[in-house]
DNA sequence: AGGTACACGTGATGC
DNA sequence: TGCATCACGTGTACC
């Protein structure tokens, strides 16, 4: 699964990258002239009179290269931390990729690529569906004529709706639901792609009835 | 956009990799020896009684230095061709990628990664809409018991519906277009979840009615 | 100026 | 055996 991390070329591949663990590359190994170094840097701390005196030019070039030395190796380190995020990524979005038999990172970034076009074709046909769907749906909701006339305490509505297919369980459901008994319904296909529901109820309690539209 | 090309560190970064673009590096650079060692080969050919003379030791350390050098530059031209692969799909996956500021190479994988999984989550949500509706939806229109009495030239039909929409204008239209003349249509709500639907119809013409329950 | 990101050439590893 | 892939250290560029 994660063969970006398994490679250890040099021997030197650590989880921390301590530095402490480099031991058979010739390049990063610390060289010679370290403990040389920090030998002089101690011994200048630890007699005060020695410290105004010039530092002789092999001391200054130990030195200025030791710097130099602590600058590549803080290269190298930010180099290697950015390596392994790289690779955790390459993880992360391989383990997210179906089907996936090489692990190449060049095949991985291409199939991710070709999967996130197959997801955004597949949401996009998914999501044109559900709009005309909805489209469907809410014009043939909010279309609809609604006419009451009232008598007594009878109520007559009729509903004169143009699209295909009203929730007329639902509208029954919600008739009953104001206080409203139904004592008859019918409905009558009218010019191919109209429909007109009528509703006979009997109001039952005391009840307000608002006009919507 | 394509930040991935445009670094030219060494100055021979080229489209085609052509060897003779390198000019500043001293590390691709061919050697002087090339010359030497082209011109010793032409040698040979051009007086073939020289071929069997033994090759001093120069020579052959030439030779071999050469055909080295070749194998190097090989490797080093299909490590070339495959870091281009690389940023070339890096430059594809980045550009399918939405309102992408950064184009690291690291935003670009983790971005991918939460971009895929926002399109997975996405495609989940919708096909999961998507089924509960079609569940909804095959369940009302294939489970209601459909009931048929005749008398004479009279037609009785009991649709007994079990959820919430049924298509009931398209239920009326393919009844006419059966030459079914609607007489009357009348729906009644029954336990809140059911929708009885009642049609009387006159044959019109002569047909023979196929029952598909 | 220091930090971040990149491409490069190179040696190593697995098929 | 080549061939493809990799991680590495390094030099460089941009902010």
């Amino acid at each position: 699964m994660n063969q970006y991390q398994m490679k250890k070329p040099y021997d030197h591949q650590m989880e921390d990258f301590s530095v402490d663990s480099f031991s058979s590359d010739s390049y990063t190994e610390t060289p010679s002239f370290i403990d040389q170094s920090f030998q002089t840097h101690n011994y200048c701390l630890q007699e005060p009179s020695n410290i105004k005196q010039p530092v002789n030019k092999k001391q200054l070039l130990m030195l200025q290269t030791l710097s130099l030395y602590l600058l590549v190796q803080d290269h190298v380190l930010a180099e290697r931390k950015r390596r392994a995020k790289l690779a955790q990524r390459f993880i992360s979005l391989s383990s997210l990729l179906p089907e996936l038999k090489k692990m190449d990172k060049a095949t991985v970034l291409e199939d991710a690529a070709n999967y996130i076009q197959e997801l955004q074709n597949h949401v996009k046909e998914l999501e044109r569906k559900k709009m005309q769907e909805s489209v469907e749906e809410s014009s043939g909701v909010c279309d609809p004529e609604i006419e009451v006339r009232t008598s007594g305490s009878s109520l007559l509505v009729e509903i004169y709706s143009q699209k295909n297919c009203i929730s007329l369980l639902k509208v029954l459901r919600e008739t009953q639901e104001l206080g409203l008994s139904i004592i008859s319904c019918s409905t009558m296909p009218f010019a191919e792609t109209t429909l007109l529901v009528t509703i006979v109820t009997q109001v039952y309690i005391d009840i307000v009835v608002y006009s919507s539209s």
